[in-house]
This record gives C-alpha cells, structure tokens and sequence, in this order.
RNA sequence: GGGCGAUUAGCUCAGCGGUAGAGCGUCUCGUUUACACCGAGAAUGUCGGCGGUUCGAUCCCGUCAUCGCCCACCA
C-alpha cells in the first residue's frame, strides 16, 4: 500500500541507482533502432549546478528519456570541458594562499596539480547532475583535455595551419593584464565607467605659442603618441595637415595627418593616435606611416620606452602623473568628467589593454562561410527561428578569432620554434623534430610555443571529438551528425557558431540539425544568476525540498518563457502538489485494484466512459509528442498535467467510483482495466519529465515487472483509440454535472443536501444518455435521482440550463428565490448581449459573403444555441414569478 | 549608432486573425472511505497608446512610449 506522501528523497537516490547500474543510460548500437544523439553542452569542470544548468539539462533528459521510450536508440554524450582560465584561476588562488604562485611551482608541477585537483574536487557538477535525474550515457563521458579529445584538437590545428587557416600574426590583441593571457574579442565585456575627458595642448612645431589641443580620456598613453589626426576637411586644422606637433613630456615630433576616423563633432576635432594602444589608432597609424611604440609590459605597467621618472609605474598611476606634470607644465586645458564604456576581461574583470603582441588566428571569415549558408540552406536550424538572425550579423562580420592564450592549463599549442625562429607545426615532437631536421638538414633544437589554446577551440570539436574523430568509429558514424544542440543563447558566438565552423570544415557535415535556444534562468529581479552577485538559487536545495520531479516539470513547463525565465519558488511547490496528486491517484488505483492490466484493449471497451479516457488520453499523447518535436517544451508538460488532474483525476476516476464501488461484473472489471491502463500510459507519458516519481509507480503498482519504465517502449496509439463518439456523449455528460454544481454552489445549496434532478427537454439520445451514466450523474452533481419532467411548470425551483434542456432542482424550502431570479435575469442579460453581436455581425452582407462559410456557419450556431439557452432561462424565470 | 525582445487577470507568464487562458493569490462552500500538497464553485482583463490593413485585430503593418538584452564604441 502506498503512502498518502510521495517523498522523493527516499526514493529518488535508489532509483538512480537501478537505472544506472542496470546500464539503462547506455545507447545501444546494435539495438537495430533508430539513433538519436545529443551532445551535452560540457558544463565547466569548475561548476557546479547552478538553475541554467538544472534548465538545459532537464529539457536534454526530456528529449532523450522521450526518445528512448519511442524506441530510439538514444544517445546522450556527455562530459566536461577543462576551462582553462577558470580552472587555472582556482587553483591559482589556492596556490596564493600558500602563500605561492604558479612560476614558483613550475609548469609541469602546476599541470600536475590543476589534474589532482580536477581528480579531487573537480567535476561535482556532474554528480549533481545525477541529482537530476539526467540519463546521460556516463560510461561515455569525456573530457576535452583526455587523451583522444587532445589528439583532436592537435590535428585539426595543424590541418588548419597547413591549410592556412591557422597564422601567427603580430596585432593588437586584448590584452587581460591581470591574467597577462590575451584574449578573444567576445572574452572583452564593455562596462560604463565614469571617468574624464583631459585637454592638453600639444605645441605646434616650428612656433612659439600656437598649440593644438587633443582629448582623451588616457592620457598615460600619450607617450606612445606617434600622430595627432584631423578630419582632412575641418577648416580649424586646414593650415596644420602636414605639419607636426611635439609631444608634451617626451619632445618627440608627432605628425599632423588628415583622417576622416577624426569626427569633428568629438572632443577637440583633433585625436592624438597612439597605434600600439587603441585599435582605431592602429588603423590610422598603418594609413599613415605611424610608428607603433608598445609603452606597457604585461602587467600594465610602463616600460622603458617612457620617460625614466614613469618606468614601471602602475598605468593609473601613470595617468595622475602625467595629469599632474601636464597641469604644472600648463598645458592641461581641462577637465571634464566622462562617462564611457571601457573594455573589461570578463574573467579578471580588469581594464583589457590593446596590446601588441605575437598570437595565434584563426581565419574564422573563411570557415564562417559554410556555416552561414549551412543555416541558410536550412540543413542547421535554429528554434525559434529568430536567433538565426543574430547567428548571421555576428558570423557575417566575424573577425580573426585569437586563439593562443599565455597560460599554462589547456592544450599546448602544437607549434616548435627552431634556432632563427622557423616554426613547425606538428602533431608531436618528434614530427616536428623530422620537419625540422628535413628544413635545416641537421638535427636542431627546437622550442615548443609555450601557449594553450582557448578553451572554446576545443570546445569547437566537441561534438565529432567525443565520438572518436578522428578515427572512424562506429560511434561517429552511427550518431554524427547529432539531432538537436540544446543551449542557451549566451553562448551563440562562443560556442554553436564555432562548431558549426569546425564540424562542416572536419566533417563535411553539419554537427547538429536544429538547435534549440533556450532563456536564461535569472532571478527575480530579472538579473543573470551569478555567484558574485550573489542571487544563486541552488536547484539541489530545490531538489531537497520539492524533489528533482517537481523541479524539472517547473523549467520544462516554464521553457517557453522569452529570453528570461524568473523562477519561483511556489511554482516549484505547485508541480511538487502535481506529484502527489498523481500519486494519490495511483494510491486510489492501487485500492481498487485498478493497479495492473492483465488483460485490457482499449480499442475494444465498451463503457462509454472508458471509451472517452481512452480517446482523451490518446489526443493527450498525440498533442504531448507534437509539441516536443516541435521543442514546445511547456505545451508538452501543461498538457500532460491538464489530463492527469483534470480528465483523469477530477473526471473520470469519480465519474468510475459507482462502477469501482458497484457489484462484481463486468463493468466493474473493465473499470478496473481501464483506470490501470490510464495510469500506466499517463506513466510512461509523464516519464520524461518525472521520471522518478512514475518509475517507483510503475515498479510498484505491478511487482510482475522486470523492466524499468525507462526501458521500456511506450506503445502506439492506433487510431481505433480515439473514440469520437464517446467524447460527444462525455463532454454533454460533463457540462451537465458542471451546471448543475455551478447552480447549487450559486444558491448556496448545502452540499449535502440531495433533491431529484429533474430534466426537461430532453430528447431521446439526451435521454439515453442520462439513464446510462445515472449514477455517475447522481453522485458527481450530488443529486437524489433523475427523473424526466415534461409537465406544467414548477414553482420554487432552481433552474440550470444546458442549451435546450432544462435542468431543475426542486429546493423551494432551501433556496432564496429572489437571489434565484437575480441570477437568471443576469444570466439572461448576458446572452441577450451576446445574441445582439453574432446578430450584428450576421448582418453585416459583407461578414456574410467575404468570411469563410464555416465561420459563418459557427456565428449560425452560436445564435441558435445562446437562443435556446436563453428561452430555457427565460421560462425557468417566469416559472418562479408565478 | 546597429540589432533583438518584452508590455495580456493582484503576481509570474502562456496564447496569437473569428467566444481572452494557466499557475499562484483572493473570495464562497466542503472532514463525499485517493489526495486539505485536496474537492466544488466564483470574482478579476478598453490584451501599453495612437493610426492602418481586414468582413473581423490581443494577434498582421506603421508609429510612439516604457522596460530589458546583444553587438559596436576608452577622443
């Protein structure tokens, strides 16, 4: 017998246990099924579940756990990515409060440690994931630094360089001074920051007193000035366009160049251009000749390019120096305070320098091109559709990607420099030293670039990688490429854009076919979820209190929700109830022996009840299995609870209580059958997205089962299940007894008061339908017995009405009769106003001819119903007037 | 500056050319042998404003307003 509560946390550990030790999770190649593949977007090896990841993870569970009980052979690969920077950054701060740093340690040491580390304490994202409830195929699980996965990136480098796609180039990078790594343009966040706008006067040279006057808003950086730039038509500096000015400070002679990048509308019209230190300088300085002076080390201080008295200075300490120098000199115009945006690594969150360094590209405009028109031809698409465009203007504009980082945790980059710099790209050190000896004709010493990858480049490959690329496995074969990616659109660029690159460029095949985005789950205030905000919400507390069910029927009913999803908590309370609504039903089921199905065709039954669950049940599952292959996630699991509690449970197990309750025969045992057939599919319909809660059920209503729900194949619905006629007869049947219960909680009729319903107006098929589901009626609409009434008016009577019926309760002594006439005089009046706008429109000659028939048809119908409720009414109204 | 999205019941949000929906909350009634984490019923909306298209607009188009996000931008 079950318990009256579902406690998941008793339950869900243990059943987690079963399905994984009984090799539930694993795809099965030779299963002669259809595949089905997902690849797990790698959660950080740093992570732990936080609610984006409780969201993309319960919407994969969904679709694997749906697939694989469709009778696919599903696979969903899962793993990890080694995250350089992060995961280089936490143990970097635990080596500092060791009071150590990495260069003490060495590289090999620390690689060392960062492995113990990831052995020790790393990955419980993964563990939690269990929590979950997610059947990814564990026994698969990867990691993007593991042995095969490193093999990959290393070939596709150096493929990619002898293709040319892959350049060592000398370019201003965004340089994170505080992880002194360069990164990528989409690692650089853009904060506003209220700073100032200097004025300083440069010299003219050749004068004694005329000057031009340049802002900015970072004056340290006047001493790589190597230019002053105008627009080439601003008449104030006509007469200055070939000139020089000298550079306060330093003496160094700046030329004056004409420029359109120069907006006269800005600061002074005229822009001092320091090209190692500002990417538009940059360009400006390449037009014109310009030196480009580096005056920053690594670290953002100035180096020995700058006067002595700057040399090693902090670049803000720098600036209120050279402030200050400027102003004693006079040459400080103003000030003004500023407002602007300013470049921030999103990881340090310090200030990125443009900063000029040698680094690794990849040619990204070149493999953008296919997977621009993969998107394009329709062979990857996006769900929803829109996100393509965003897809295109970034993958259309796209930039060289840099892909060297200058830490130590990651893929080293295969590349081996020789004495006079000469670099060999290989896949190992002994290749290299073959290319080597094969260029120079003597064995030479060769130095290996001391750079990692960016974490995203091997993330690129992530979905052919983890299935043997590039070896021809059975496993890329059988299951590349996959059938959808399910991620967030935050990392559109980062992520699915460069797969798609690198999957057709490897593959000659798209990695996935659709790509479904999902929203953020932010908090209440609609801000990103983020630890230094401190706004977390913890989905294993979640868990711990609602149950890992609860909690995934709450995001997957939620993900429909735009771009952000606010969670709250007593939604999660809600599908909580849900869960145990659906065990108590299977409670009641269990008590009445309706636990099992020895013997049921639901085509074949013959109550008219049964017949209607039967067809009710099957539009649920059709409507269920079209929204999820269409990724409306929320459909599905609103219209899977809208059948549980409210046709299953609200209608039909109290419509089948006098059947249950009645004597022996045999439609107590088809009642039986049918409500155990019911329950059993609205498990394995539910199973997707609560698995835990339906698989204890199902293991426990019938203990002759040997399988899991898990593994076991959902069964087709023929269409003999659907069962028109029953639905007619059912939902006449339903609106009668919600009449007859609106009108006595109305009149404030005591619930236990039992009176005769008496019926008028009823026609044959009307009445044959009453006597069969009498008792159902009687108890349901709380009422004595039904009898037909076909005479002279009643008085005292409360009267409901169902279009031409009337349905009448005689309760002169209970009722107020005057609240009775009330209700039926608005009740009129509202069907009056009705009748005058479907008239009003019937007579509009226009609605008539340009409105297709059907709809006509309906506004035909519509009239004549509210019609005849609305004489039914009015005679029931005269009636109590006597 | 470019782009995207939102504005619907008190709250959180679905819907999207033809009777406005859900969950929560509110109110009324109810210890009916599955469930009070329940049952029955009720109330609440000029679907952001203004134009247009249409026989018909919450839905399509234009425009404005407010809010949010992405990309670009250290004069």
């Amino acid at each position: 017998m079950l318990d009256k509560i579902y406690t998941p946390a008793e339950i869900e550990a243990r059943l987690y246990a079963a399905w994984e030790d009984s090799g539930a999770f694993a795809c099965r190649p030779d299963a002669g099924a259809r595949p089905y593949s997902i690849v797990i977007p790698p959660p950080n090896v740093t992570g732990s579940l936080h609610m984006g990841h409780a969201l993309n993870n319960t919407l994969q569970d969904v679709l694997i756990r749906h697939r694989r009980k469709q009778g696919c052979d599903a696979l969903w690969q899962v793993g990890m990515d080694h995250a350089g920077i992060a995961t280089q950054m936490v143990v970097e701060r635990q080596l500092a409060d060791e009071g150590l740093d990495r260069n003490a340690l060495g590289r090999d040491a620390f690689i060392e440690r960062v492995w113990n580390w990831k052995a020790e304490s790393g990955g419980s994202i993964i563990r939690q994931l269990r929590r979950l409830g997610a059947s990814a195929d564990w026994a698969r699980e990867r990691f993007t630094m593991d042995e095969g996965l490193s093999a990959a990136v290393r070939k596709v480098f150096v493929e990619l360089h002898r293709e040319g796609l892959i350049y060592r180039d000398k370019r201003l990078v965004n340089w994170d001074t505080h992880l002194r790594t360069a990164i990528s343009d989409l690692e650089v966040e853009q904060r506003e920051i209220d700073g100032f706008l200097w004025y300083i006067d440069y010299p003219i040279e050749g004068s004694k007193n005329k000057h031009i006057t340049v802002a900015t808003t970072r004056p340290e950086t006047l001493f790589g000035d190597t230019g002053v730039a105008v627009h080439p038509e601003d008449p104030r500096y006509a007469d200055l366009v070939g000139g020089a000015a000298i550079l306060p400070l330093v003496g160094r002679r700046l030329a004056i160049v004409g420029d359109t990048y120069s907006d006269p509308e800005r600061g002074t019209g005229a822009v001092k251009i320091t090209p190692a230190h500002d990417f538009n300088d940059f360009e400006v300085g390449v037009r014109h000749g310009l030196a480009a002076i580096n005056v920053l080390d690594a670290s953002g201080r100035m180096n020995d390019e700058v006067p002595e008295a700057y040399r090693g200075l902090d670049r803000f300490e720098a600036r209120a120096k050279a402030v200050a120098e400027l102003e004693a000199l006079g040459l400080l115009v103003k000030t003004e305070p500023h407002r602007h945006v300013v470049p921030h690594g999103d990881r340090s969150g310090s200030v990125i320098e443009p900063w000029l360094t040698d680094q690794w590209f990849v040619d990204a405009e070149t493999l953008a091109k296919p997977a621009i028109e993969a998107v394009e031809r329709g062979d990857i698409v996006f769900v929803p559709k829109n996100w393509e465009k965003t897809y295109f203007e970034w993958m259309r504009n796209i930039q060289p990607w840099c892909v060297s980082r200058q830490i130590w945790w990651g893929h080293q980059i295969p590349a081996w420099y020789g004495p006079d710099g000469m670099v060999f790209v290989a896949m190992d050190e002994t290749e290299a030293a073959d290319a080597a000896r094969a260029h120079y004709g003597e064995t030479a010493t060769l130095t290996r670039d001391a750079d990692v990858l960016d974490t995203w480049f091997s993330s690129a490959l992530w979905p052919f990688s983890t299935l043997g690329w590039p070896e021809e496995t059975p496993e890329l074969a059988r299951y590349y490429p996959t059938d959808v990616l399910v991620t967030g659109f935050d990392i559109i660029f980062f992520w699915v854009a460069r797969m798609a690159m690198m999957g057709l460029h490897f593959t000659d095949e798209v990695p996935f076919r659709t790509v479904y985005i999902h929203a953020l789950v932010r908090d209440e205030k609609g801000q990103k979820m983020s630890k230094s905000k401190g706004n977390v919400i913890d989905p294993l507390e979640l868990i711990d209190r609602y149950g890992a069910d609860a909690l995934r029927f709450t995001l997957a009913s939620m993900a429909a929700q735009g771009r952000d999803i606010k969670l709250s908590e007593k939604r999660v309370e809600g599908y909580r109830n849900f869960a145990t609504k659906l065990w108590n039903a299977a409670r009641f089921c269990e008590m009445n022996e309706c636990a099992s199905t020895p013997s049921f065709d639901p085509a074949a039954c013959s109550q008219t009840v049964n017949r209607w669950i039967v067809g009710e049940l099957m539009r649920a599952a059709e409507a269920g299995d079209e929204a999820l292959d269409a990724f409306r996630f929320n459909d599905a699991a609103n219209g899977l609870y809208q059948f549980t509690w409210g046709s299953f449970c609200d209608w039909y197990l109290e419509l089948v209580k006098p059947m249950l309750y009645g004597p022996e025969g045999a439609e107590r045992a088809e009642a039986r059958a049918c409500a155990a057939w019911v329950l059993d599919q609205i498990l394995h319909l539910l199973h997707p997205f609560m698995p835990f809660i339906t698989e204890e059920l199902w293991q426990r209503l019938d203990a002759t089962r040997t399988e899991a729900l898990m593994a076991t194949r959902r069964p087709p619905y023929a269409e003999a299940l659907r069962h028109e006629d029953a639905g007619r007869e059912m939902n006449w049947v339903l609106r009668l007894v919600s009449e007859v219960r609106a009108v006595r909680a109305e009149m404030n009729v005591p619930a236990a008061a039992r009176m005769p319903l008496l019926v008028r107006g009823a026609g044959e098929e009307h009445w044959t339908w009453l006597k069969s589901h009498g008792p159902s009626i009687e108890a349901l609409a709380r009422v004595a017995s039904i009898a037909r009434d076909e005479g002279v008016a009643r008085f005292g009577c409360v009267q409901a009405v169902l279009d031409e019926v009337s349905l009448i309760l005689p309760l002169a002594d209970v009722i107020d009769l005057e609240a009775e006439q009330a209700r039926l005089a608005k009740e009129i009046a509202r069907l009056h106003d009705e009748i005058g706008k479907i008239e009003n429109k019937l007579a509009n000659d226009k609605f008539v001819s340009r409105a297709p028939p059907e709809v006509v048809e309906e506004q035909r119908e519509r009239r004549g119903s509210a019609a005849r409720t609305r004489a039914r009414l009015e005679e029931a109204l005269a009636s109590l007037a006597g």
